[in-house]
RNA sequence: GGCGGCGUACCCAAGUGGCUAAGGGAGCAGUCUGCAAAACUGCGAUGCAGCGGUUCAAAUCCGCUCGCCGCCUCCA
């Protein structure tokens, strides 16, 4: 079973056919660093890095390349109003933007790129343009001239003649067509600015990609990403530059992933409700963030809301306590060695999930069948002991675990970390919460129930949980 | 106005022509427990926004209607 994958380019779920054999290459646009990412670009990047995880485990040579737009009007803007250099800004921005892929488990990129850093391409490919008779210099200022490309607005189903007519934004007297966009932009003075063949400025928006794309993957790549919100025009744009330049079809595979919405809103800056990820992380896990994001398809619009969050973590939690059951009380046949041929089988449903337009939906539905039934078998097996069954069921599901989760980045930690870093988050102190368990364990030897059920109802209140097992009582912290 | 998407149980969410429509959360009942918690078991859509149509067969394809959303302007 080939993986099929849904194209924008036609509407249409496809196999996938990788121009090489082995080697896949894939460019997914960045974050423009003038401020911190929000939780759309979490979405945007942890969709994309399951993808290429699974790329990988598939066996191919990913080369993946994620840029940082790292000049452009918003950064200049906002250098101006904290009245410090652009560059402190876009440095400053960067920086924020790794911290919070590194914290949300994100791999990182076989090239990300700056754009800064890619002028002299861009340049290049702009020249191209304008001898190939696609781009006009006017005052220091090159346009591309939309009506020249005649495959425009096919990625975006967008028709010239509705487009000029629906054109309502303040027309550049210098373009010569009101469609037309920039590809480079002449500079005020004090603004930062590159030496070009039509005096100091800065390149436009659209064309960074076109030129990093080109520079570290080749003129025509497999796959390339972004939110569904950059369809038109940044990758309509993308699409009219470098295929003018080079003649040759840019993109074989488009994938766009949907938004985020906050309680059921749009983010904007005008409702203020933009939800920044380290906010996020102040209130929920990474997995847990990562786990709300993975469980609906990657195209379908996601509403962000504290009972999805809840949700989410509390799965977690269940899936821990399974591993932690495991391990903890029948190591030796959890982790009992699992032929290859059966591994192979057994993974057959959560490939060919994934193979579906990486449906880690399905996927997760698959795990926590598994969770149900190693549950039931344990459950089983502690009042009448280990049988067949269940010797062969515990190492398929502890394997299980192990592969997905490389490839969702989720319900990859063992489960002392987890409950570990749970605990470390309790208000309370743990040693004053083992001597509150002491004391209620002298409690309910003298079957003073009353007050063993105040302490634990006293530690509940403080989000402590206390279980009493048959080795005695554990604490956890409630989700 | 143009283009695109969505509407599946109380909530979230898969399934896109054919076995009893996944899974999770919530709820109810039971097993276990001093009581709980966890775990397990059982219950829960005779139905997939509505109405027509195609088909031996439709949540799944087609048409219409209603409702919601996104893009068309910087935006993941």
């Amino acid at each position: 079973m080939p993986l099929q994958i849904y194209n924008s380019l036609n509407r249409q779920k496809q196999e996938f056919k990788p121009i090489k054999t082995n080697e896949i290459t894939m460019y997914v646009c960045g974050p423009t660093v003038y401020d911190l990412s929000h939780i759309g670009h979490a979405r945007s990047a942890v969709a994309f890095d399951v993808v290429y995880r699974y790329l990988k485990y598939k066996g191919f040579n990913v080369k993946y390349t994620r840029n940082y737009t790292d000049i452009d009007d918003k950064i200049i803007n906002r250098a101006n109003k904290d009245g410090v250099p652009w560059n402190e800004i876009s440095e400053r921005y960067i920086k924020a933007f790794d911290e919070d892929m590194a914290a949300l488990d994100v791999e990182l990129p076989t090239f990300r790129p700056k754009a800064t850093e890619t002028i002299r391409e861009m340049i290049d490919v702009i020249q191209t343009l304008i001898s190939k008779g696609f781009a006009y210099a006017m005052d220091g200022d090159v346009y591309y001239s939309v009506r020249k490309f005649a495959g425009y607005g096919k990625l975006s189903g967008k028709n010239i003649e509705e487009l000029e007519a629906g054109a309502r934004v303040e027309v550049d007297e210098r373009k010569k067509d009101p469609l037309d966009f920039a590809l480079w932009k002449s500079s005020k003075p004090g603004e930062p600015s590159w030496p070009s063949p039509w005096g100091e400025g800065r390149p436009g928006w659209h064309i960074e990609c076109s030129a990093m794309s080109q520079k570290f993957l080749g003129d025509t790549i497999d796959i390339h990403g972004g939110g569904k919100d950059l369809i038109f025009p940044h990758h309509e744009n993308e699409i009219a530059q470098s295929e003018a330049a080079t003649g040759k079809p840019f993109v074989r595979y488009w994938l766009h992933n949907g938004f985020v919405n906050i309680e059921k809103e749009k983010m904007s800056k005008s409702l203020g409700n933009i939800l920044t990820i380290r906010d996020a992380l102040k209130n929920y896990s990474a997995e847990a963030i990562r786990l709300f994001l993975l469980s609906s398809h990657y195209q379908s619009p996601i509403d962000y809301s504290a009972d999805a969050l809840k949700e989410a973590e509390a799965a977690l939690e269940r899936y821990y306590r399974t591993l932690e059951r495991m391990e903890r009380d029948w190591p030796n046949v959890a982790n009992a060695p699992i032929p290859e041929e059966v591994k192979q089988e057994i993974l057959k449903p959560f490939i060919h999930a994934m193979d579906e337009d990486f449906n880690t939906v399905a996927v997760k539905r698959f795990i926590f069948q598994w969770v149900n039934d190693v549950n039931s078998l344990m459950d089983f097996a502690s009042r009448t002991g280990i049988d067949e069954e269940f010797q062969k069921t515990l190492p398929r599901a502890a394997l299980i675990f192990k592969e997905i989760g490389g490839i969702l980045g989720i319900f990859n930690r063992n489960w002392q970390e987890y409950f570990q870093e749970k605990k470390s988050r309790s208000r309370i102190p743990a040693d004053e919460i083992e001597k509150l368990i002491v004391k209620r364990a002298e409690a309910r030897t003298n079957k003073d129930f009353k007050k063993a059920d105040d302490i634990r109802k006293e530690l509940e209140e403080k989000g402590v949980l206390l279980e009493d097992t048959p080795k005695g009582t554990v604490w956890r912290m409630k989700i």
